[in-house]
DNA sequence: TGCGATCTGTTATAACATAACATAACAGAG
DNA sequence: CTCTGTTATGTTATGTTATAACAGATCGCA
């Protein structure tokens, strides 16, 4: 039973993957129960905060979602776009930004853990900076 | 029944006055049914989504949780700063970087429509800048 | 081997949210 | 004034998301 967690978990980021865009733990779920039939919610979730503590996979808050992480493994928070219409997630670093957040909230004692920027909007596909689709 | 909703629509916000911290809507569902013995989810999710239309309610979606807005109803996009050890959110407000976020995801021409900014750590009473408690 | 620590599996349930329909109130037409 | 369409509200039921709590397996180590 030892490694099976491994397996899940690289499953798990490969079920992501194929999706490509903002999927719910029960999507996964559903998914990976073709493979493991007996397969409960606990343990998609303890598969995708691994995933998401490995920095593999981020977690949208506004969806109650998870996301297969794009870039090549960056340690600091990512801005990650949502496009409301498509559904596609992109994701942006903006260290300096990042750090301003962390300053301005430092003006009042406040110690930065976790920034979460999440902008919901439409991406150029969808008719974003230009008109109304 | 017409009025009923403005009723409750101050009802919630007074009870999120009071709490003064993130709260859950079925925390608050639970007080308000000592008023409205019969009241349902919708009606508390009715009158939350209103509350937040008009600004005077934010909703913290790592949190699942609302609070009431501290300062004199802003429009723009409040940074929210929450703190993991007590509970207690501050709001900031910071055209300028949201302008940068919008500037950023641009470039790749998606058009910002709503920034969510929640950053979690600790506040100064709980030794925020300082040293860890 | 026997023990404890840790990881994984499983059951059950808690917590969050909304779909769908029923009913009540009101505004305007007749 | 009543009918009727529209909108707000109430209600039932259910869908969705998440975790507590315990059971069993595995492994390191004395």
């Amino acid at each position: 039973m030892a490694r099976r967690g491994e397996q899940v978990r690289a499953d798990v980021l490969a079920a992501l993957l194929a999706y490509g865009r903002p999927t719910s733990a029960y999507d996964l779920l559903r998914d990976l129960q073709e493979a493991y039939p007996k397969m409960a919610p606990p343990t998609i979730y303890r598969a995708l905060s691994a995933l998401v503590e490995q920095g593999k996979v981020h977690r949208l808050e506004s969806l109650n979602a998870f996301v297969a992480c794009q870039c090549t493994h960056h340690d600091q928070a990512a801005i990650l776009s949502i496009c409301d219409d498509c559904g596609a997630v992109e994701e942006t670093v903006a260290p300096k930004l990042l750090d301003q957040l962390t300053q301005l909230t430092k003006k009042s004692g406040f110690k930065a853990v976790r920034h979460i920027i999440e902008i919901h909007g439409r991406c150029a596909s969808c008719g974003g900076s230009e008109a109304k689709a």
